[in-house]
DNA sequence: CAACTGTATTAGTTCATTTAATACAGTTGT
DNA sequence: ACAACTGTATTAAATGAACTAATACAGTTG
């Protein structure tokens, strides 16, 4: 379910983060559904239970989670998970974008890559 | 010619490795011509002259200039550099259509993303 | 020779991250 | 009631990266 990478300089904590939203954003995990336990993600891990609360406090601090003493960690709002992380890519595309500009480069050339994704995602496999 | 953001959480070295990258990619800095010296950018930028020769450091590693002892650092092949820019900006762009396509973009949302940037920057101003 | 350049070294500071060890509080099933 | 789970909080320490500081050496230039 998640992977640390640690050649990644970003924190660990920040990673967990960053995996949640992903399989939150793409609804491989559903709108109420429970997330692991701290204690057992950190086993599950071999890193320290904080770090893992640390991940799950900022999940619920963008609201993206909600957690209940003695129960778990939940899945919140899940349309606003991935309407937030749309908008990221939005702003992606948009530096993406302005960068190819000011390198000179056609738009058809950054056009050609998102035909090759999307078809590749369509049909392949 | 450099501003240094604090808040940023990057390293202040690579916030300057990244800077002249952006000049020498865009042309700003031509091929041949002269950095400012380790120590007068240092004293311009309030920091330690030890940070500014570690950008310069990274920025001869990977083969953006060359420095010359008693004479200065000076940009190398800036074709290369160029292109290397570009490729990364072929990166970010699969990068950003395969998230776009997980999270069930349309491809035209990204397409006309790219054509508000190229229409601004072709006429505004 | 003075005033610049790059380069190197050593030591110390500062800060974010992570670990460690506990403790408290609420839930659940037996 | 109790054991075994949950989240939460706290305090202390270890670690490592980034940055500063001070100094020195070496090469270039006018």
């Amino acid at each position: 379910m998640i992977i640390l990478d640690y050649r990644d300089r970003r924190p660990i904590y920040e990673q967990i983060v960053e995996r949640f939203e992903e399989l939150m954003a793409t609804g491989a995990l559903e709108e109420g559904s429970q997330l692991p336990s701290v204690r057992s993600l950190a086993m599950e891990l071999s890193i320290n239970p904080n770090t893992i609360q640390r991940a799950y406090v900022e999940l619920e601090r963008q609201g993206y989670i909600y957690s209940v003493k003695g129960k778990g960690s939940f899945v919140a709002d899940s349309g606003r998970i991935r309407d937030s992380r749309r908008q990221e890519v939005c702003r992606h595309q948009e530096e993406t974008a302005r960068e190819a500009l000011a390198l000179g480069m056609d738009r058809e050339e950054l056009e050609g890559i998102i035909g090759r994704i999307y078809s590749e995602g369509g049909d392949e496999r």
